[in-house]
DNA sequence: GGCTACATTGTTAGCGCTCACATTCACGAC
DNA sequence: GTCGTGAATGTGAGCGCTAACAATGTAGCC
């Protein structure tokens, strides 16, 4: 009888129904300390008999704060980005947030603007953006967001809080791997001009070779797929200098691989292969690949920590830029060996 | 300044500014026929002076509409899921609608139901529900939902509507390619049991079988991961009567390839080797697998579909359960030949 | 002209909640 | 006793929007 049939019970039903005021309802469903524990105990007991469940709009009006968060993702397909993705989005769980994602389809900065205008229609509260990719960086600019903007794998980008995994130092890492096996230099398959990851991967590679006073040979650019790690890896795999590469992802290894094997050329006696993410798949490639792993839940976690704080700030002061760098790590396996004797 | 600085801009603000009432503001927002061209050009003006944005929580309170679905996901790292997903995503967009993604850790009835109590408080509109696994449905009966849900790849869930590949006829596919080539029978290494799609391609496996009257092997349970393919794809290849293997996903399948690699066991002279899903990498395996493909997508697309239809009934009438079954595709590569002579 | 019909616009009343403030009561200090 | 204090609760207003209805103008028609 308390509650009209046909509707869903509100606030105020609860409270006829304890015997208080509504604002005593809301005081219990907020946590506020003034209030008798036998009182809160009625009004719990009110709350589960009706059914009640706080009207998220009417609350999210008037505290102006929706608990949503907006996240920008782009080719959830690839391994790493969905990783990501699930990183962020168990952390957002855990604090309370919901999170409103919206997926690119092609990367411009035309895209970026608007799938950030979507999500402000839902009154995101801030973005976490998936950027790993120098024009979406660029496109966060235009966006000229009023809301904290976190950017993941966003590289260096300026005036904004960063997470990112240390792309220049897991590629070091494989590059001084293969040095140490005693190859003389290391052959880069690249991942696309103009994606950030990609960028820092090769920056790394070279850094590592001219540490060494390595030969620095020209890299090729792939897509991350495995087509193109086929076919620039049968290039490579014709050159019989060619000792060791290094290849930008695990699957365009996979396709270098495959190409190596077609040419009748040995992994590792012949030549050896690094790839970069540790997919699943990696340790049951033929032969399992050497590669570097790379935490995407905790830099999806770092993401929100950062965006989290930026909220918490609220508008006035914005905080300086933070940056969190996770590191990557090698995980060898069988594809590299020493270098064959020349 | 005719919106007072320090807040962004409301309805009234807009009115003021085009001399109109903020009814016939909203009037225009809502695309309501009878506006005058010029008054609607007016307020469009000055919504775009303003930078006007209508507050969704308080158009959300009085319609009841928030235009969020709600979705329920399980272990996005697997490629299905997260293509699938993405379908969904893509399609809800289209539409007009936004996603609330919540994944879950572990698939108990238990956990279903915390997400999707977790999306209610969010006033999700419907839920998607991918659901892989009985549980999954089970867990579904529990939530007693009082929104249109809809399952995807939920098998034959009673009174649910579903959007699913046809695993089973994907299954069939798979068996009859390889009894086509000669083999006597084709042995299985199936996904986890109370999966439904593991089952459902068990199910598929065991009627071509039966219906070509070879004999009917024990299946072997993994994981999905590549790990279990492995291990089991191991035992297998120890027994030489084996010349044929249906692997329930791509990724075992690699494992199985490893294995019987391993062991010096040639794919495809000694043994074929059939996966399913088409993963990006199934092309670059050693031997590029053949596989069944599924087009997840699509199933996300159509998951959306029947939700919207639901949503357009509205509260009092639901539809009968409808059902959306997608076919897969079998995709020959070189993982599979002849049988070789007894 | 007077009436109807319809297009166009304005007015008013909430949607369900939280905030600010008012009120009540109990208790201890003086 | 009186007053101040703080805990516990209630009251009223208003967040920004849409729905329902009212009011106006405008044309068409007899």
């Amino acid at each position: 009888m308390s509650v009209p049939s046909g509707r869903s019970p509100v606030m105020a039903d609860v409270a006829r129904l304890a015997g208080v005021s509504h604002q005593t309802v809301s005081r219990v469903l907020n946590g506020h300390p003034n209030v008798k524990t036998e009182t809160q105990a009625r009004v719990q007991a009110a709350i589960e008999e009706l059914g009640y469940r706080r009207n998220s709009s009417a609350r999210a009006l008037v505290t102006r704060r929706t608990g949503v968060i907006g996240v920008v993702a782009f080719d959830t397909t690839l391994y790493g980005p969905a990783q990501t993705l699930a990183g962020i989005e168990q952390a957002a769980r855990a604090a309370g947030y919901f999170l409103s994602v919206v997926t690119l389809q092609r990367v411009t900065r035309q895209e970026v603007s608007e799938a950030m205008d979507y999500l402000a229609q839902q009154a995101v509260e801030g973005y976490v953006v998936i950027a790993p990719h120098r024009t979406v960086v660029e496109g966060l600019a235009d966006a000229a967001a009023d809301r904290p903007v976190v950017a993941v794998e966003g590289g260096e980008a300026p005036d904004l809080p960063v997470a990112t995994v240390d792309q220049g130092g897991g590629a070091e890492l494989a590059v001084r791997h293969l040095l140490d096996l005693g190859h003389r230099t290391v052959h880069h398959i690249a991942g696309p001009r103009h994606w950030l990851e990609a960028e820092y991967r090769v920056a790394g590679w070279r850094r590592a070779l001219e540490a060494a006073g390595a030969p620095v040979p020209e890299p090729l650019f792939g897509d991350w797929r495995p087509r193109s790690g086929y076919d620039l890896g049968g290039a490579l795999a014709r050159d019989r200098s060619v000792t060791a590469m290094f290849v930008a992802n695990d699957q365009m290894a996979l396709g270098a691989l495959r190409a190596l094997a077609e040419a009748g050329v040995r992994v590792p006696e012949d030549v050896s292969v690094v790839g970069f993410d540790d997919i699943p798949e990696a340790e049951f490639f033929t032969p399992p690949l050497t590669t570097v792993a790379q935490d995407f839940s905790e830099v999806g976690r770092h993401g929100i920590r950062l965006l989290l704080e930026r909220l918490r700030l609220a508008d006035g002061a914005s905080a300086a830029p933070a940056r969190h760098v996770v590191p990557a790590r090698l995980v060898v396996r069988t594809s590299t060996a020493a270098a064959p004797r020349a």
